[in-house]
DNA sequence: ATCTAAGCTGACCGGTCGGTCGGTCAGCTT
DNA sequence: AAGCTGACCGACCGACCGGTCAGCTTAGAT
């Protein structure tokens, strides 16, 4: 499994280590790793930068353990969607909605885990995150096959590319979610509900009306 | 050489100019603003530190004009994109396909936008990033209004909630490329041109299979 | 009452940061 | 040949960086 970087730490928590973790996280997702320094988290976390040390190796390592703590939460919500019984479709909804609001709820360290996808070196903390995305991923892809042998979805749809997709929909509405609420067309910028609804049933019925059946229903 | 050109435009480009900001392009796109140092870009370019700040007034401003040369790169690629006698499912393709080139073709500063929206300060260039992305966004809607207005799509879609779907598929694909390919499910991580065409095929015929009708046709 | 060890701190280090300065030089104008 | 200008440079600055260290405080076991 997953065990690459399983620290095998199960201390006390200690008041000032949590604060800390907390205030690194936002720090680092709001400005990124070399955007914040050791003083800016020592401040945040009413500690001294000393102290810092003295919980963690080096600014990488705290780096790191605040990217852990995400995996942790991640793998949570993974557990929840494990139900085979509800029919597709509803699977379907229900992860697609859980996803976006797990996204949401954890808003610092998820911004975190883009920013690292984004960077070009760093492969402690690349494979962290490639870690986290990846087992989201086979989860949805799952999903995906299920309803595929089942006969609820075409069999000629690459699952892999759907869950693309499905999961690319609620990471950049997360990404974008800023600069959507500026576009006057956008009306769901604030209503990640009522998004993830609206992108399901597109995904599901697709954009073409049933009615139109000039030259669109190419299938290479 | 070029000197009665030099008029029309603002000024001339100067060889160690545009040297600075082809490789500022790629140190920032690669390790961020903060990741990267003026000695950094001068070592790149070959002009020294003092030579940068000759041209501009300061990192920042540098950073701006990185950013300024992309957003002309895409004002260029919309401007193709104009035709309206193509039917719309096709003009979709077209500009799915097209937009996915696009990034990968200008992968380093179009990283850099992305990183920027990623950013919580730094009101000048995020104003520029949401500039950029923002055009891109509302051709993408007339192109969907113009297929609902012919009939063609339904209409009880959302324009600006499809668009960002067809945005954001392409989005995620550049920006988790280098994930998708670990994952040995996925095997169009390197042929874009697949994606692209596999994305616009699920969005428009949708993923339900046509046979099958039971609890998944539920429209809200 | 004493020992011990973890939690925590202020002062400090070498190095690098963004930015400035005085000055050189090739080429153009007059 | 004098005058001017934009491109360019090495040396330097104060500020701040990540990281270290000796020592203080506190809490629990003995």
């Amino acid at each position: 499994m997953s065990d690459t970087l399983a620290t095998a730490r199960e201390r006390a928590p200690s008041r000032g280590e949590t604060a800390i973790i907390k205030g690194a996280a936002r720090l680092f997702s709001e400005r990124g790793f070399d955007g914040v320094s050791m003083r800016d988290i020592a401040d945040a976390a009413g500690v001294s930068k000393a102290n810092i040390y003295h919980h963690f190796a080096s600014k990488q390592a705290l780096y790191v353990a605040v990217l852990s703590a995400r995996a942790a939460e991640t793998r949570a919500l993974l557990e929840e969607l494990s139900e085979r019984e509800v029919p597709f479709a509803e699977r379907a909804r229900r992860f697609v909605s859980a996803h976006l609001a797990s996204i949401l709820e954890h808003s610092q360290t998820f911004r975190l885990l883009l920013r690292e996808s984004l960077s070009e070196d760093d492969r402690q903390a690349r494979a962290l995150a490639d870690d986290v995305v990846g087992e989201n991923f086979q989860r949805l892809v799952t999903i995906l096959r299920d309803g595929q042998r089942a006969g609820v979805i075409r069999s000629d749809f690459d699952p892999a590319l759907c869950a693309t997709l499905l999961v690319g929909a609620n990471v950049f509405f997360f990404q974008a979610q800023r600069i959507l609420s500026h576009i006057p067309e956008v009306t769901f910028a604030n209503d990640p509900a009522r998004y993830a609804a609206g992108s399901t049933d597109i995904f599901l019925r697709g954009l073409l009306s049933p009615v139109a059946t000039d030259s669109t229903g190419r299938s290479k």
